[in-house]
DNA sequence: AACGCAATAATTGTATACAATATGGTTGAC
DNA sequence: GTCAACCATATTGTATACAATTATTGCGTT
């Protein structure tokens, strides 16, 4: 059970700062934030310290802590690596992945199926949510399922944006479908392939995600 | 000018936490430690939590702060990671490098030539960080290189354990040259090939880290 | 003798008090 | 009138005191 006031305050800060509750820029003031949670600021500084390593904000010595929001660039290099990461998983997987991962890529996709049917947005997000995670420990590799998932967490919000243009739900379940297809056949550079393309930011998506970016209220000027 | 207690401290236990100075799975003592460092408890906690971010320390509720060193399957998951951010590093870099760039990865490898006749190990081992950092660099992707640069601070310690092995550091030099030829060449599928071959652990370089990890301080008892 | 429970001790988590540093405004000189 | 230096204020960094939780040890029971 852990019931650190320091956890829950920085889960807390990190939903405020990725939903753009927190603008860019903006600095955090111990005290009313201590305030406002009820505490004193020690687990406030500890929560700080663990948002700064995430690079969600910056700590600036005897100044203070200022959010920081990627810029444009910053989001489409962090895209590139993603699309590596997974991309590399996908290779990986391709030999390694067991029966029972297949099974549960599977039924992902039967569930994606479902929510692109019922035009469930929130559903479709959690079932991709769970058929890239299971990607990720296909991979073998549990360093680089870690590395990963933090990455992808990392822009939750952005990929969040980008399912909400039109058509982009059924696009993505059609590239899982390839995805799927080509690690059932195990050809490690089909599913790479595949999933480089499915994650990176190019052609129209690069368009799509820079209109939601203006757009959202993560926007605000950098510093 | 970052004088802060914590930075200090977090630097320090970092030190003793890669020279192995702490050992796997010992406990860190807040008050020991303050009493070492002739500091309060606060800032110490202020480290632990840098440290918990970075892998390098595992903090369980209100049971303490324990040390985490990589196991060998670990170590090997982290070396296949790191080729291939490196391996991508390249690639992108092949596109993207700058004349400027290339001068410096030259000089680089002409310090390392001198490191090489004169036996000189500190200095190539100095020498091959600046040239891998910076092809990190010439990535053109700052996040890229960001990233690369964590995980290879993270495995200092084994790659010096490795370029102990007789030999080695001529056969890294010639993969040095090799990768800034086919930089210079512009070819992307060479660059990338080359680093993943230079840093992926294989073949006899496996035996030679088994050894060198079985003989180091690290190797005491995983949890 | 072994197991379980309880009280005690030790350690972590948090609050508060104090010290050090940066920021902003005011005053003085040029 | 502008610039610079200095002081006042606010905020961060650290120390210490207190609360909450866990580990340990001893005792009693089975």
């Amino acid at each position: 059970m852990t019931l650190r006031r320091a956890d829950f305050i920085r889960e807390s800060l990190e939903q405020m700062i990725v939903t753009g509750a927190l603008a860019n820029g903006e600095r955090l003031d111990e005290t009313a934030l201590s305030e406002r949670f009820g505490c004193s600021r020690t687990p406030l500084r500890e929560a700080f310290q663990a948002l700064a390593a995430s690079g969600l904000i910056e700590l600036l010595p005897h100044r203070g802590a200022f959010v920081r929001h990627p810029s444009l660039t910053q989001m489409v290099e962090m895209f590139e690596v993603m699309a590596e990461l997974e991309a590399f998983c996908g290779r990986l997987a391709a030999r390694r992945v067991t029966s029972e991962d297949l099974v549960r890529l599977h039924e992902t996709v039967l569930a994606c199926e479902e929510a692109v049917r019922a035009n469930d947005h929130d559903c479709y997000y959690h079932e991709n949510e769970r058929f890239h995670h299971l990607l990720y420990r296909a991979s073998g590799n549990s360093f680089l399922a870690d590395q990963a998932s933090r990455l992808h967490a990392r822009l939750k919000p952005f990929r969040r944006l980008q399912l909400r243009v039109r058509g982009r739900l059924e696009q993505s379940l059609a590239e899982h479908r390839v995805i799927l297809e080509a690690l059932e056949n195990g050809s490690a550079d089909e599913t790479a392939a595949a999933l480089r393309d499915h994650v990176a930011v190019q052609g129209g998506k690069f368009n799509d995600l820079m209109a939601s970016y203006n757009a959202s209220p993560l926007s605000a000027q950098q510093a």
